[in-house]
DNA sequence: ACCTGTCAAGTCTGG
DNA sequence: CCAGACTTGACAGGT
């Protein structure tokens, strides 16, 4: 199996490359000149583009083809007070810029709104905001000019209660978008509240495929136990993926290989966290696993030390080569996992 | 230069 | 019913 690793967002080996610069709402208030502040605002976005290229360049000069912009791009987007506003009447070209770079150099790239965009919510106001959310994701992906193999991460959102109801609200107030959404998501369980399962679940019912957080399972497991992860839970999102590809029409795993997040509990007291790096040896536990049923797995890194924890689990990953493990390093970016048998 | 409170947004918990 | 925690990077205002 070969497992391409990514991260997220930010790099700590740029210097001053922010792809999350901001301006709040209440900064853009004070200012006198409405127009002005507007313009502020494009100069920010243009800036956290500039520095999204730059990553990506430092991406594709490291040999990794994988990597997750920021949700902050486009400093208040989405406000309500700035509804009259079209970011990308001033920023197509930049996105396009941006997106036609990772196109060329073979990198997958992926947002993650974050835990304000909730469709299990009962608030109508709340479901509206998540889909103006939402979709502000999916047209910077479009402004890229990207294919829908470039897709936008979420959660199911709240329990308010009874988590099987939210997990139906779920699917009914997805399911009830168009394939514009339906065609840019993929599902991941959480650290708190739907499992594994429960997520697999929804992710089947909403026929969108799934993403596998081995370490929020770890936090999470609900009855799961670790060889039915294995055994009949991975091949069932492995599923999804397919069925996804069958969907969208690529005829190869490798053009839309399942995807896995994974990351190592910050300490034993918060286990919860996310710690600097990301330990070798659990993660090569669940790759020889998986790498029974699949062939191509993506693998992103979600940890404090960013791309710098991508570039120490590499020379772990080594040191286990050496030591005559089942991985073997590929370039900086990629490793083939032998089966476990 | 460094520290602290705040930020547009949601949900959950505890008082 | 309301305040605070949760979580994250960055800004703004203070020292």
């Amino acid at each position: 199996m070969i497992v391409r690793f990514g991260f997220v967002a930010m790099s700590l080996q740029l210097t001053n490359a922010s792809p999350s610069k901001t301006m709040t709402f209440a900064n853009f208030s004070k200012l006198d000149d409405r127009e002005a502040g507007i313009r502020k605002l494009e100069r920010i976005a243009e800036e956290n583009l500039n520095n999204s290229l730059r990553i990506l360049k430092l991406c594709h000069a490291s040999g990794i083809r994988m990597y997750r912009f920021s949700s902050k791009l486009i400093p208040l987007a989405t406000h309500e007070q700035l509804a009259d506003w079209d970011p990308f009447a001033e920023l197509g070209e930049k996105f396009r810029e941006v997106g036609s770079y990772a196109k060329e150099h073979g990198i997958r790239v992926s947002f993650h709104p974050d835990h304000f965009c909730v469709f299990s919510t009962p608030r109508p106001e709340v479901l509206a905001k998540s889909e103006l959310d939402l979709l502000n994701h999916i047209r910077m992906l479009e402004a890229m000019g990207l294919d829908e193999a470039a897709k936008c991460n979420i959660h199911i959102g709240g329990a308010y209660g009874d988590k099987a109801v939210a997990g139906e609200r779920f699917v009914r107030q997805f399911g009830a978008l168009s394939s514009r959404f339906k065609n840019r998501v993929t599902l991941e369980n959480d650290d708190k509240t739907f499992t594994v399962l429960e997520t697999l679940e929804a992710a089947e019912r909403a026929g969108i495929p799934m993403v596998l957080d081995i370490h929020h399972h770890a936090v999470n497991p609900g009855d799961t136990a670790e060889n039915e992860l294995y055994e009949q839970l991975w091949p069932r999102i492995s599923l999804t993926w397919q069925k996804e590809r069958e969907r969208l029409g690529y005829a190869q795993e490798r053009q839309l290989p399942p995807k896995i997040h994974a990351s190592s509990p910050k300490s034993d007291t918060d286990p919860r966290g996310h710690a600097d790096f990301v330990e070798a040896e659990p993660l090569v536990r669940f790759l020889r696993h998986a790498a029974r049923t699949t062939e191509h797995l993506d693998c992103m890194l979600e940890a404090k030390s960013k791309d710098e924890a991508l570039l120490k689990l590499i020379e772990d990953l080594r040191l286990l080569e050496a030591k005559g493990e089942a991985v073997k390093v590929l370039d900086g970016g990629s490793v083939e996992v032998f089966p476990q048998v």
